[in-house]
DNA sequence: TTACAATTGAAAATCAATTTCAATAAGGAA
DNA sequence: TTCCTTATTGAAATTGATTTTCAATTGTAA
């Protein structure tokens, strides 16, 4: 596949290269697809949506690079319970960004939200410092997910 | 594989037949060996764990048997991120057994805690009423997990 | 006991994800 | 620029968990 220079930030060949690994269209064209849409998806449909620009690009291709990315820290994989990884990219810092799910197990739609989540985090921490110190865990992440029907699918 | 009588709980008959479904020695089997371990066990440890018992039932029963149980309430079935489903046996109530789950990233081990969740659970009712309003979510189930590394796999 | 339908086990199929490997392309050096 | 080394790629094969198919078996109601 040839180059495409210049669809991915200017930082992202450089932060490749810091660790060893080159810039190739396959990386950029899909960073740039995640990046454009806002959400959460499941390999094919970034398979599909690389695919509308660049149609040589293979499967395996976008399962490795969705790998690496994770591994630098641009993207954060999630799986919902239904057998499918999806992949969320991560906008400004890790912790700034942090958020919690809501998902509709009946169309598998996933609402990330942030506002209500000061509480929570407060909650978690003081958790968190209790089941360490009584299980003497190290705990390194959470999750806390909801799950139900969304409005279209009440009806 | 023969009928096996009396090592399962004299309800269970009954609540099979009430949807239409019987009773057969792996059914009991499967349950009877799953009430008796505590803890989180995929398919393959209930499997091995029945092979014990009756090496002639199959992989893919203990597979139906699991769903099955699952469907009629009796166990409870997870997905801790490594590919693979846990069955845990739900004592008492759906509502008196509710827990979160602590797993240790290395060795896959599952702690459940019931301890600290009571203001948890209270946050969570206010944090879903939040939710369910501004997402129009009917919901109908939470996962709070930790993770980490147990004592063990620190070292 | 009989008859019918649910259940079973073995093999095959499916599905997501990973590995293999020869061909290709990135990027530093000359 | 050109050369060279090595990372990356795509296609095909492989893995591992789970599901489906189907003929044989077994539970249960009559």
């Amino acid at each position: 596949m040839p180059r495409r220079d210049g669809c991915g930030p200017p930082w992202f060949s450089g932060q490749l290269r810091g660790c060893g690994r080159r810039l190739t269209a396959a990386r950029e064209l899909i960073l740039d697809v995640m990046s454009r849409k806002e959400g959460h998806f499941s390999v094919e449909e970034v398979y599909a949506a690389v695919r509308k620009q660049y149609p040589r690009v293979g499967l395996v291709t976008v399962y490795r690079t969705l790998t690496l990315l994770v591994e630098m820290g641009l993207l954060a994989c999630h799986e919902f319970g239904d057998g499918r990884a999806r992949y969320e990219m991560i906008r400004g810092s890790k912790s700034e960004d942090h958020h919690h799910h809501l998902v509709c197990t009946s169309c598998n739609r996933v609402v990330d939200y942030r506002d209500f989540i000061d509480d929570e985090v407060q909650l978690l921490k003081k958790t968190e410092a209790a089941l360490s110190k009584r299980f003497r865990f190290k705990i390194n992440d959470h999750v806390i997910e909801f799950y139900g029907l969304c409005e279209k699918c009440q009806k």
